[in-house]
RNA sequence: GCCGGUGUGGUGGAAUGGUAGACACAGGGGACUUAAAAUCCCCCGGCAGCAAUGCUGUACCGGUUCGAGUCCGGUCACCGGCACCA
């Protein structure tokens, strides 16, 4: 009988739908429970490409496992569905988003049904549901009632073709993440997210969960904390101006001082300078400036000198100039610094170009060739008063001390972590539910009138002036006031596509709850998620947001763990044939489809775990996947010539739990590529012995979350369904036994002067003078040896002898 | 510049400090077949050799070790992240 893998995946996804073996039981005790997470997709018009089926199929793999292992699992999937694309088709198209979102989750849906990929359907979430944004715009009425979200006028990224402002996580090198256009500042009234007063936790607690390490150390440098000092110069016109460093012992070293463009002093002081037209002219020229421009300009320094006021270097006590330049950033620290050239590249290159003074502060270097930055033991304090002869190690603490008893200074942490940006000026999201009233100002919109709905608009276009599509809908926007009942208008800006995402995967735990986001039943028995795989490009995005929100829920109670995820690990990228990213232009785009039609999902779920190192890019080959369809062929084939025997027969015993502790193991590694090796390998072997029914039943169980449609069919076919009574899936996870695992006879390895000169089959656990003696037999370890004498002989146990030698006197 | 990662056959990739190249793809040979496909079996890093076998080989240079793809020091190349963060 052939391989019919496109009537048999029917068969089973059509029994899998009516008998819902993947069904997640909330509150189950018997069984311990296991919540696996993959990142659920944004459901795009091109439908499911070869990077879906990586971490889906991974972890579809490692539930599999799990719950034959006897977990209750909750493997969900949902939909992260609003977001500009979506909208950027209804507004060429003339559809409505909805429409298209409805569309495109049902040809995913179907998609990843063809796959079979083990889901709980009924927990199906998508964040454009109004009874799931209810709940987004929940949280966000009770981040914005502790405080953490306020409205502000700021500087902010603004994407000069989505019209949009932008986070600044969504900002790629000046241009936007997603299209790839210019990116400009702006000054915008926005709602942000006060994501900075969670920066300690965020950085404290990566110590408390199961992360890799790249993950760890990406958030840990986006979060960026530093120590240093914050200390107060006093201008000449008696204000005091506070700068932050992390290096005070540099300090007798600071020669002038730099304030940021949009520095509020600068501001002030504007009347009292005699040239405050240049001075405005420099701030002028910074804001028109692109972030592209900023650090395309990065070499070169600009500034102006503002002229009729100085500070006074409170150690030296000496008069110093002050500069605005716009390589001080108004967002960190204090937005202005002390200058310290002798020691600090940037400083050293303002120097330079306005003929700064450069004093050699630590010593060790040559101040007048380029900055000194050394830190080491070696370099130690001269020109600084009392911290001479100091290392810069001692001397930092002694400087702070010294500044803190004189009560100009103290100790400071800093983060490069900024506050999100939360609101975008499109209409493909949830409504911010916030009401501006003339007299109360902003006003939450009463939590029983949420979910907020969005209006029905004849037009998604963002405006050109940068207001949301919804802004022309007077009738929605024009609303009374819930606390005093005046006349008032609502916000118009929508969430970001990242708030769907950083709680979905609580509403998984409860999805039709309507009186709160989740149960705290089903959140306590849930949560935390066991194990969430997901992109490298999240890292500082959706998984930082969603800890953010986690943590905020933790404070208000909604959840009983601070962290969301105990485990997280990460996929690489499929590439294209020749290692070239996919992508529509280069047409070297695969769609799962072509394959399944061609091979079957089975084959499309083995190949794509075979290809390679799951944490590694891999590129696609057509080609290969052959490969994989012809060991499942070959699986198949092994029903011709199975025995009657039952059991794991002695021939095969050693290969069978071997590969049972081999595939067990690498599973939960994530090594998926050797744990189909191993399969291979032991139906290689099958081939070569014959095998039992014993045998194949291993085979099945162990194959069958790689492959469930094919090792279902062939369980009923067998009669193991008849026999066990329960699908494959059902059966429990097959165990090996560690006595079995070794075979009676070795091929050991037999090295002179560690190299190697033959192999020979002896007992296993042989001893030392046994194997030798086995050794001495060989021919080519004979001749090697003639006319020398061993000296000494290192054994390693059933692997290999290395023998010493040296000519025979 | 800073922080990570990677470098192994024609290709994708395996190797707790212990027989480098498992397992596959491609390629070559054979069996079956009227033939092809499919299937089954064998070979497949380089150099030399009919072969047995010998030498050589994991980006490069050096070190530690009985033994190094693996550990240490240095160099080069590529990939990813951050980037005027004081």
């Amino acid at each position: 009988m052939k391989y019919d893998f496109a009537a048999i995946e029917k068969k089973w996804q059509a029994r899998w739908a009516e008998t819902k073996p993947y069904a997640a039981v909330t509150g189950e005790r018997d069984k311990p429970k296991f919540y696996g997470l993959i990142e659920f997709p944004y459901p795009s018009g091109q439908g499911l490409h070869v990077g879906h089926p990586r971490p889906f199929t991974a972890m579809d793999i490692i539930t599999r496992k799990k719950r034959m292992q006897g977990y209750n699992v909750l493997f969900p999937i949902g939909f992260d569905a609003f977001g500009l694309p979506t909208e950027n088709y209804a507004i060429k198209n003339h559809v409505h988003p909805a429409a298209v979102t409805k569309h495109n989750i049902e040809n995913f849906t179907s998609q990843l049904k063809m796959l079979g990929y083990g889901f709980d359907w009924d927990r199906v979430t998508d964040t454009t549901d109004p009874s799931y944004y209810k709940w987004t715009q929940w949280i966000f009425l009770q981040l914005y009632k502790h405080g953490l979200a306020y409205k502000a006028t700021m500087p902010v990224n603004w994407c000069t073709s989505c019209k949009c402002v932008l986070a600044n996580e969504e900002v790629v090198e000046g241009v936007c993440e997603r299209c790839g256009s210019p990116v400009i500042r702006k000054e915008k009234s926005q709602w942000m997210l006060a994501i900075t007063k969670y920066a300690e936790r965020l950085l404290d607690d990566l110590e408390d969960v199961d992360y890799i390490e790249r993950v760890k150390i990406q958030q840990r440098n986006w979060i960026g904390r530093s120590t240093g000092a914050e200390v107060t110069f006093r201008a000449t016109n008696g204000d005091g101006i506070v700068i932050y460093t992390t290096r005070a012992d540099t300090m007798f070293g600071a020669t002038y001082m730099v304030l940021s463009p949009e520095h509020e002093l600068v501001k002030k002081w504007l009347p009292e300078l005699a040239n405050a037209e240049e001075v405005e002219a420099y701030q002028r020229a910074a804001a028109a400036k692109s972030d592209l421009e900023r650090t395309d300009l990065a070499k070169d320094k600009t500034g102006v000198r503002l002229d009729g006021v100085r500070a006074v270097n409170p150690v030296t006590g000496k008069e110093i100039p002050i500069f605005i330049s716009d390589y001080v950033l108004s967002t960190y620290g204090t937005g202005a610094i002390m200058a310290v050239p002798g020691h600090d590249q940037r400083d050293w290159d303002f120097a330079k170009k306005f003929g700064l003074p450069i004093i050699e502060v630590v010593s060790g270097g040559d101040v007048e060739k380029e900055a000194f930055v050394a830190k080491d033991d070696t370099a130690i304090m001269t020109n600084s008063g009392f911290l001479n002869g100091k290392s810069v190690k001692e001397a930092i603490p002694a400087m702070i001390e010294y500044l803190e008893k004189e009560g100009i200074g103290s100790a400071k942490v800093n983060y490069k972590l900024r506050d999100w940006v939360f609101s975008r000026q499109r209409y493909w999201g949830e409504p911010i539910p916030m009401v501006l009233c003339p007299d109360c100002g902003w006003v939450c919109v009463p939590e029983e009138q949420l979910p907020l709905l969005l209006p029905m608009v004849e037009s998604y276009e963002p405006t050109d002036d940068g207001e949301s599509p919804i802004s022309k809908m007077t009738d929605w926007v024009n609303t009374t006031c819930p606390k005093c009942g005046k006349s008032a208008k609502r916000e118009t800006d929508t969430m970001p596509q990242w708030a769907g995402s950083s709680w979905y995967f609580l509403r998984y735990m409860d999805p039709h709850n309507d009186a709160a986001p989740v149960s705290k039943e089903a959140e306590e028995y849930w949560g935390p998620v066991d194990w969430y795989n997901g992109g490298m490009e999240h890292t500082t995005l959706h998984l930082l947001y969603s800890r953010f929100w986690h943590k905020f829920l933790y404070d208000i109670g909604v959840v009983h763990t601070k962290e969301p995820y105990a485990k997280r690990t990460s996929h690489g990228m499929i590439l294209g044939e020749g290692g070239e990213k996919m992508s529509k232009s280069r047409g070297n785009v695969v769609n799962p489809n072509d394959i399944v039609e061609q091979y079957g999902a089975d084959t499309m779920r083995l190949h794509i775990m075979f290809i390679g190192d799951f944490e590694k890019a891999v590129s696609w080959s057509n080609e290969a996947v052959k490969g994989s369809k012809r060991f499942l062929d070959r699986c198949w084939n092994l029903m011709d010539m199975v025995s009657d025997e039952e059991g794991i027969s002695e021939k095969n015993a050693a290969t069978v739990h071997r590969t049972i502790r081999k595939v067990t193991s690498d599973i939960d590694e994530l090594k998926m590529n050797t744990a189909i090796a191993a399969l291979m390998t032991m139906v290689n072997e099958f081939y070569a012995n014959g095998l039992s029914r014993g045998d194949l039943k291993a085979l099945l169980l162990l194959l069958s979350p790689f492959a469930p449609h094919m090792t279902e069919e062939m369980w009923e076919l067998m009669g193991f369904a008849k026999e066990t009574g329960k699908m494959a899936m059902q059966n429990p996870w097959p165990e090996f036994d560690e006595s079995k695992t070794v075979a009676s006879t070795v091929e050991m390895a037999v090295q002179i002067q560690g190299k190697l000169r033959g192999t020979i089959n002896v007992p296993t656990d042989s001893d030392e003078s046994a194997v030798i003696a086995a050794a001495k037999e060989n021919e080519r370890v004979a001749k090697a040896l003639e006319g020398m004498q061993i000296v000494k002989t290192i054994l390693v146990k059933n692997k290999l002898v290395n023998l010493i030698v040296k000519p025979a006197s």
